[in-house]
DNA sequence: AGTGCGTTTGATAACGCTGTCATTCCAAGC
DNA sequence: GCTTGGAATGACAGCGTTATCAAACGCACT
């Protein structure tokens, strides 16, 4: 019986009202008294019937899809965790996500060129941008004039057209900071993330602000310059622990280069957390993998994409008039890289923490 | 101009031609002279034209896109490295790719359930199937009935019927079993993978049949079960190296499972390697971020999955007609992980490699 | 019984393309 | 000049839905 080839036509004919009636049916619209709409239902599912998605994007100019945009496949964990939470809710929304990979190519093109090809070139009712790709201004704006609804993953900055979601970047690394901090360590040390990424500059401005707070001054060269990557951390982390006063704690601004700092310090023979500790920001796998695991805040990735994915869909159902903009907590995850410093203050004040 | 609302008439109109000349055009079907040809595509141009997936779909039957099927979403780096390598062949293909993430839901659904749910539902022209989803009989019987053409990434066994692809495991895992017994090692332990995988026998297989050309016999106390994940690889790493006549190398089956490994070695005080040897199989991201990175067999994840990609487009296009069934070699990638047994043989033995 | 009005239902025209098949074109052969 | 046949082109009917608008229905109220 199942087959899948019934069309509307043979289910109408069976529950014996128009195609209309099943159409008003299937799409859940109302006006359909409730006897109707169960003899419909019935013949439907009898005929194992399934709507067919081209000839309903055709009429009602509509594609039920999404397209994710992403730039970086290299983000250890991150990225697939969002796949995950924006599929999640495509699934149960009735829509189909189509990936969309943003890479540069090698032959000149950027990625946010490869990205305004795929925006042109596939049809979506939404668009959902993770970062860095949520702040090119070129991409926004093809988006914008084409009137695709869009969301973005962690932008740098919210406006009045697209639902966004971001990690309390600046309010976490603040904690992670003031954890150190409160351990005993003075002399912190910073690696910054891409700067391309809003989240960079943000958890920057909470390590400094959690510096400031508690009095203790800003040294600059324990700020060192990363990309987010494995070995921009590890490469960084080498200078930073070949310092003549080298820093007690290393506070990386994603985990995938803290992974890279405490490569680093076992290159050097230096003990992570005995000589060193090591704090990364992000939760992703790779903070579980780590010899010792990682002391991190824990990105809710999954669930931001999800929460993202969901305003979407209501914005693109009309649910919803102003785009929301959601922000979410990343609390600390306590682990082994970050202990009280070796060379610290008396015992009575590491007790603390 | 280009404002991408243009039909396929407004570039007949234009170009002075019927809308099936376009429409030849546009397909690069035969029997169409090259000045017209010429004109059409010009006046497509000129005016932003982009057919319609839709409309396309509706009258062709097809729908110009693959559903890529995949269960586990934390199989570390593998499943994305594969995302990759589909979506480049998807791409210049002219094709769409979808996203069908088949986890077991908390309702008692399996995977397969989830699985058999997308591909009825979802209409694809063709199917890709990633390890364990590739061996089960229902999905496959289901894609079959459907007639939905399916290519599968690391099956345990091929069929007359659908492109596969994958990793030569049993020789790989072969040589990496030599190199260590090459080093000295004689009590090399071994754990399993995800027993669901095809590559878990073959690689095991690998190992068996190296240390029996050696004349190395197996030791059952040895041999461990994983199920690819790094928790199961650092469990039983802490029991083999809790066992009363330790092995002085462990060979995992893949690369999460020896992080997992590394970090039980660590967490008993062991040296990697001076203590143990740990090796392990995939050459995942995970294996350059480990301490001491990870020794370990490179699959080629991205190109296998391109190259099945294209061999099931080809397919769909009728370019080919016997299935085609692909073996990638994965080489040997020598690390810090693995060196000779401190307690070994004689010195000139070990210098044998 | 008649009127009015909101609810339910249906007939029919798109939607933008491809498939089929008929027609036109043109060069070669007589 | 007149066939002939393959290459080039076009007319038109779908493809399976949704949208529009009109019609039928049912109920409350005169």
């Amino acid at each position: 019986m199942a087959s899948g080839k019934a069309t509307i036509t043979d289910v109408a004919a069976r529950a014996g009202v128009s195609i209309k009636t099943v159409s008003r049916v299937m799409n859940r619209e109302p006006n359909v008294r409730a006897g109707t709409r169960e003899r419909v239902r019935e013949a439907a599912t009898a005929l194992g019937y399934e709507p067919n998605p081209a000839a309903r994007g055709l009429a009602s100019r509509r594609t039920f899809s999404l397209g994710l945009l992403y730039e970086n496949p290299h983000e250890f964990g991150y990225t697939q965790r969002t796949f995950e939470g924006v599929f999640a809710n495509c699934a149960s929304a009735g829509y189909t996500l189509l990936l969309l990979p943003c890479g540069a190519d090698g032959g000149g093109a950027s990625a946010a060129d490869s990205a305004l090809h795929l925006v042109t070139h596939t049809r979506v009712d939404g668009v959902i941008l993770t970062a860095p790709l949520c702040d090119d201004g070129r991409v926004l704006a093809v988006l914008r004039e084409r009137d695709t609804p869009t969301a973005r993953i962690a932008p740098g900055t919210t406006d009045g057209l697209s639902c966004t979601v971001r990690a309390g970047d600046r309010e976490a690394a603040h904690a992670v900071t003031e954890h150190l901090l409160a351990l005993g360590h003075r002399r912190i040390a910073f690696i910054k993330g891409d700067p391309r990424h809003g989240a960079s500059a943000a958890r920057f401005a909470g390590y400094r602000e959690a510096l400031q707070a508690n009095s203790t001054a800003l040294d600059a060269a324990l700020i060192a310059e990363g990309q987010f990557d494995f070995d921009s951390g590890r490469r960084a982390a080498l200078a930073l622990l070949n310092l003549p006063r080298r820093p007690t704690a290393i506070f990386a601004a994603n985990d995938d280069m803290a992974a890279g700092a405490i490569a680093a310090a076992h290159a050097l023979g230096l003990a992570v957390p005995t000589a060193v500790s090591v704090a990364g920001f992000d939760d992703s796998p790779i903070a579980a993998r780590t010899w010792p695991p990682l002391c991190t805040a824990r990105q809710p990735v999954f669930e931001m994409a999800a929460a993202v994915t969901g305003d979407l869909i209501a914005q693109l159902r009309g649910e919803i008039e102003e785009p929301r903009h959601r922000v979410f907590d990343c609390p600390l995850v306590l682990r082994d890289s970050v202990a009280a410093p070796a060379t610290s203050l008396p015992a009575c004040q590491r007790q603390g923490t």
